[in-house]
DNA sequence: GTTCTACGCTAAAACGATTTAGTCCTTATC
DNA sequence: GATAAGGACTAAATCGTTTTAGCGTAGAAC
């Protein structure tokens, strides 16, 4: 049994194509088809079940009603609740939204844009890894509108994103430790090669500073960017053990943070007295645990809808030469203070 | 700067659309076109960067090299994870895979079902819900192929799925917990709709029926199917605490237990001195708590190879008529005793 | 009686690929 | 010297839609 399709349709009702192609469109009385075909038509093509091509509809309108969603990894509680808020967001557009994940890999991420690119889909939301700038300016130059979300390039204004605004909300974490008297504050970031993961660096230095106290450098632990599980665990541990250990911890990123639950507890050090542990990016873990563990929120599906809208926007004005102002926007996060400090 | 497209190739190269078609697709050789002519349509397609339409493609040949993957909830651990087996698996067989989340809601599962089959893909694995039987069957019928992962239907034998053994996963678990000694085991699950948790429901009964045993209903609590959060919090509470407590608990679901750690750590239960717990199906969470809580754990990236293998030989016997076998597969689950017990 | 307009619909081109059936040269065969 | 047999390509149909231009008829207008 195959598939109908309109000229089946059409051949069943009696009438052309074109007419059957109105009528499913919604387009029947702007071409004055009669009452009566109309129902015709709708009746045979809900009898035969049909259901129209959409490769031949897209490939004939130049439109899918599709849009590309890259996250680093869609397994992350972070990027997953972010793709459930763009997918429900896009319904209310009457788009559907095919997502895939980098793994942080460059060479993946243009192979997806690539994929992306092939299948036709009208508009990119991207959490860009390094070098990728290049590539969406080409699809910007295909006029593809693009929207970045969880990391921009700075130097690159005219590529749209949406973000938390990092610098602030470390620098409010950590202006928080301090104020709760803790001074030796370590930080356990991933290797900043992009902007977001600099600028959360760079608040953490400049806060410390602020306060006069000059950073350790023994307290910076920087886990390299294709991380061993086992390693980054065993360095974990080094940091937070040992004669001069911290008071206090800061993880820069939601990963980092279960890492370092993980290594705590191998540890048996006692948390808050012990260590207070504060992380970026909040996880269903940290608000299970026991104790719960304080984190900086960010404003997950806030970031989804601005990304989605930014997107929309842009997907309504192609061709009109109009365009909607570019720029990335910084939205505030949110401290949540739990039992870990 | 519009996209290319094979016959600005070929107009560049000063050749037929044809002749640029057998070269991209490797039947250059196959179609004696010469060195020169190849090399020098390779080329100009290179200089342009041209990408081959897929919609184009998959309207003249009836393949996409795409398989919709409907799962319940993509951003559980669970769904997650399979889905990236999936992914990588499909990755192997040049296939690409698009994914959707039906929330265990039945006409979101049609709905989604409608989309991909709108989108022309090749295949189908889905996590079914209640009634999906005859939407599946429609599938086939237009020579779909389609496995099932995760949940079946047990009157329909001509529906090939691949799931763990949900009997044998709960009766070992159960057994488990008795030849621990602890006698007051209370069960927490769904509402059993579909074959898979009856299966799990029914070992329980049976296993402790067979140790003289009978199940107190009491100790039976079933989470209606769209639960609220809260609610159920509260149900959970109730079933362990209490006079008469039980002595263990099994969760039925991964969700389950997640939401039966909160209810017992806002109660205060010693784990496992007061109770023991168990769960069906790990997580994250439950490898890091503390203590660390015993659970039956699924072969996930077996179901997802396996899965991926049936559909991908039916694949290639389309239109053979030469079909490989259909009927469940059950793989079995393993018992991993944590300090919860 | 011819020309217009409106009505209700259809023909055919187009989107960008793949694929079948040629076409037009050479060169080989008898 | 006519025919056959490659060799190296190309023309055109096709997939399932959308959309523009147009066609035939009937009644109105002059």
């Amino acid at each position: 049994m195959k598939k109908v399709s309109i000229s089946d349709i059409a051949r069943k009702a009696g009438v052309s194509v074109s007419t059957v192609s109105f009528v499913m469109n919604d387009k029947a009385v702007k071409m004055r088809i009669s009452r009566e075909v109309i129902e015709k038509v709708e009746n045979v093509a809900r009898e035969m079940g049909y259901r129209p091509n959409q490769l031949a509809r897209g490939l004939r309108t130049g439109k899918t009603k599709t849009i590309g969603l890259i996250v680093e990894n869609i397994s992350n509680a972070f990027f997953a609740t972010l793709a459930k808020t763009i997918e429900d967001e896009a319904k209310k557009y009457d788009y559907k939204v095919v997502y895939c994940s980098t793994d942080n890999d460059e060479e993946k991420a243009r192979e997806l844009i690539n994929m992306l690119s092939q299948r036709q889909v009208d508009g990119y939301i991207i959490t860009p890894t390094q070098h990728l700038a290049e590539d969406i300016r080409r699809l910007q130059a295909e006029s593809k509108p693009v929207v970045l979300i969880d990391r921009y390039f700075p130097q690159h204004e005219e590529i749209p994103a949406v973000l938390v605004d990092n610098y602030e909300g470390v620098a409010q974490g950590t202006e928080f430790l301090l104020g709760k008297g803790y001074r030796k504050i370590a930080l356990v970031t991933i290797e900043a090669e992009m902007a977001h993961m600099k600028d959360r660096l760079r608040a953490y230095y400049d806060v410390m500073a602020r306060h006069g106290d000059a950073v350790e450098e023994r307290l910076v632990k920087v886990v390299p960017y294709q991380f061993d599980r086992e390693m980054a665990l065993k360095e974990i541990k080094n940091l937070l053990s040992g004669t001069d250990a911290p008071d206090a911890v800061f993880f820069l990123t939601n990963y980092l943070g279960v890492l370092g639950i993980e290594a705590i507890k191998d540890l048996e050090i006692k948390i808050p007295e012990q260590l207070a542990v504060l992380c970026f990016d909040d996880n269903d873990i940290f608000r299970l645990y026991n104790p719960t563990i304080s984190v900086i929120r960010q404003p997950i599906e806030e970031i989804g809808q601005k990304a989605m809208f930014a997107l929309i926007e842009r997907l309504k004005h192609t061709g009109t030469g109009v365009y909607p102002e570019d720029k990335p926007v910084k939205l505030a996060a949110e401290l949540i203070p739990r039992q870990s400090i």
